[in-house]
DNA sequence: GAGTAGTCCAACAGAAAGAT
DNA sequence: ATCTTTCTGTTGGACTACTC
């Protein structure tokens, strides 16, 4: 298996072991060690622990183990179960390591996942959180791991189930105050996450909703998707909304042409980049009784009159910090439908199917 | 003006879901 | 089982801002 190599430099290996609530550990480990910098700056904090690395690079290992003569260091393809039995290390290690420390490859190559065993089920998810699940096997009740994970694992839809687990079972903190910075040769938002098993399960907080009409009743909205990609748009056909037509909460319609059966909607409406900065200024009330394709980059909220669009609309503008939270992305901020559902219907909307 | 760094976002790859 | 469509989420080029 192919992995993305971004060492941890060595500043974030020390905000790693700070944000650790841990004042004492005997064991520490980190099972995507690679030059080892997580657990140096561990030694520096937990002085009496014993260390355990592990690696897929051999050339990793190998440089560990003669830098590191103290250290416990085995090779070993983590995701794979049969390669975590064959180490020596690993087997005697599972729930009884006090501090994990990870920062597991990020992988950005398209949508690949992974399918992650626990106790309570098997589920597909994202390389960075099938790193952090398969390593909370090795955790002794009471201990802590701590990692820097890609900003997207916590929101992305391929990761939807593996943190709905995660929330379940484990207490999580985050800190995203340091969102955006660079690794050797590439640069990602990441969030350091804290998770320690849950004594007792959550109650939700639910929010207050907050769109309103002044009749009291409900405001309906349809959200569509645009699908009509850009280099594969026909010579002539149904009028199409493109991001680069909104601006200002405006639209203004600039010639291109969409396939008439694609997504589309007709005012009033909200419309929406999918892709892209999220400045509210983006979104924009769209209310010409004409129906308008919408491109694969830009999403509609249907609405059913032009007072629902300016509450919606109005609610965002109260609401910009959750607006801006909708999008979010490793790379670029992007927005899905099922995000902005969610939103739609904490902000008191019904969302039609 | 050239070089560099940061930001934006269109394009598209890959996976999942649906249709046949 | 295979093909097609839909949707998510990343890449990488274009653009802008900043520094020298």
């Amino acid at each position: 298996m192919s992995t993305d190599a971004f060492y941890t430099p060595s500043w974030l290996a020390e905000a790693v072991v700070a944000f650790s609530s841990k004042n004492r550990a005997r064991i520490v480990a980190d099972f995507a060690a690679g030059d080892g910098a997580l657990l140096r700056a561990a030694e520096l904090r937990w002085r009496t622990a014993e260390i355990v690395a592990a690696d897929l690079c051999d050339t990793a290992v190998r440089r560990i183990r003669k830098t590191h003569e103290n250290w416990s260091c085995t090779k070993c393809d983590f995701l794979d179960a049969s390669s975590r039995a064959r180490s020596r290390t690993l087997p005697s290690l599972l729930g009884e390591v006090d501090q994990i420390l990870l920062n597991p490859p990020f992988s950005c190559r398209g949508g690949t996942s992974f399918l992650t065993n626990t106790r309570h089920g098997a589920f597909k998810c994202g390389q960075a959180l099938a790193f952090v699940i398969t390593a909370l096997e090795y955790l002794k009740p009471g201990g802590e791991l701590t990692a820097v994970l890609p900003s997207n694992a916590l929101n992305s839809q391929k990761d939807r189930q593996a943190v709905r687990y995660l929330r379940h079972f484990y207490s999580l903190t985050c800190d995203y105050a340091a969102s955006s910075s660079h690794f050797k040769g590439c640069r990602v938002k990441y969030v350091l996450v804290s998770l320690s098993p849950r004594m007792q399960v959550k109650k939700s907080n639910k929010v207050e909703p907050d769109v309103s009409r002044s009749s009291g009743k409900q405001v309906r909205v349809q959200v569509v998707r645009g699908t009509s990609q850009m280099h594969d748009l026909p010579e002539a056909g149904r009028t199409l909304v493109h991001t680069t037509d909104m601006r200002d909460h405006r639209v203004e319609l600039n010639g291109h042409c969409g396939h008439p059966w694609r997504p589309s909607v007709i005012g009033p409406a909200i419309l929406l980049p999918r892709v892209g900065a999220p400045t509210l200024d983006k979104a924009c009330l769209y209310l010409r009784r004409k129906r308008v394709a919408l491109s694969d980059c830009v999403i509609g909220l249907q609405c059913r009159s032009t007072s629902d669009a300016k509450c919606i609309l109005a609610a965002f503008n109260r609401h910009r910090e959750k607006f801006t939270t909708m999008f979010s992305g490793t790379c670029a901020p992007y927005l899905t439908v099922a995000r902005l559902k969610s939103v739609l219907q904490e902000l008191g909307c019904l969302v039609d199917d």
